[in-house]
DNA sequence: GTCTTTCCGGACCGACTGGGTCCTGATTGA
DNA sequence: TCAATCAGGACCCAGTCGGTCCGGAAAGAC
């Protein structure tokens, strides 16, 4: 199917609303249930992602009372290919790339062996040249988007 | 996980078995358990990616007794991409490409949307760039993959 | 020192889909 | 007419993904 995983889909939403909350508000952390509330993604789904991101030291996490998330790089220094291997691990089209052929029981026979490769590594290079920046959607400014939101917002700017 | 479904590694399989026996012997037809002997892909498996294959007119087949598969292109005029779209589908990375925003129930709150597009068309223009030439292994003779290959060589250049 | 808030880690479950099998019918050549 | 082969559908099983829940630990507030 050559399908992203949808915890990825929601990794790059959540991303960019750190990075869009961080304009706003420099230097303020973000809880998931707040950015559950500011992207729509259910509350255990958005921990789930933010684990993995702190994980590949994409966003930063602060413990205890008035903790949260914060992000770690510019949006503009984060790629697509860095969130995909941050929630999916590394990309690998099939069980064969990356040499280890393990699972792969004709590989005796195959004709194609560690040549899927060479797709993998245009597609990574493709990834990697995609930013979450030129993902964002300029034209929807962030207060149209969630009703509440500016209150939201003021209130995370204090 | 940006994973390739195993039905597609099978396809890209096939078909470089099909154009190899083609260069040996041309316009013979290969008949599925030949083709599962050939590749180590269980025949009915092979079967239904053959017929996928049919579907998206890479292949032809011939009804009948002696009937069989036959390349409707050579290999360099196929790209991984088409095989990807014969067996899998149009590439779709996420269920927001191309438009049909259908399933996507945040849509209203989302900060990427229609931005995935800019991603599905990088990928795709890549796996567009890459043929089925590219991808054989054109170090390993072919009678030196299965037992009794030549044999079945001989039999089908008759 | 205690309490509240928040992150952390794991276990768990339901649903979906991919991989594989089987069967019946249609078509073609011997 | 018969045998060989493709075509198409129904079916099942297992793996994985998305989502939920729980208890525990850390850090700040009171």
């Amino acid at each position: 199917m050559l399908r992203l995983s949808k915890l990825t889909d929601y990794a790059v939403v959540v991303l960019i609303r750190l990075g869009e909350v961080d304009r706003v508000a420099p230097a303020c952390v973000q809880t998931s249930p707040g950015l559950s509330a500011g992207t729509g993604v259910p509350e255990p789904t958005v921990a789930k992602v933010l684990k993995a991101l702190a994980g590949a030291s994409l966003v930063s996490s602060q413990r205890g009372a008035r903790g949260g998330y914060r992000l770690m790089r510019p949006l503009t220094e984060i790629t697509v290919a860095d969130v995909i291997i941050a929630v999916d691990g590394p990309i690998a089209l099939t069980a064969c790339v990356d040499g280890s052929s393990v699972g792969c029981d004709v590989s005796s026979v195959c004709a194609v062996k560690g040549r899927w490769d060479l797709v993998n590594a245009a597609i990574q290079d493709s990834l990697a040249a995609i930013t979450l920046a030129d993902m964002r959607m300029a034209s929807v400014p962030l207060a149209f988007r969630v009703p509440a939101e500016s209150a939201l917002l003021a209130s995370a700017a204090e």
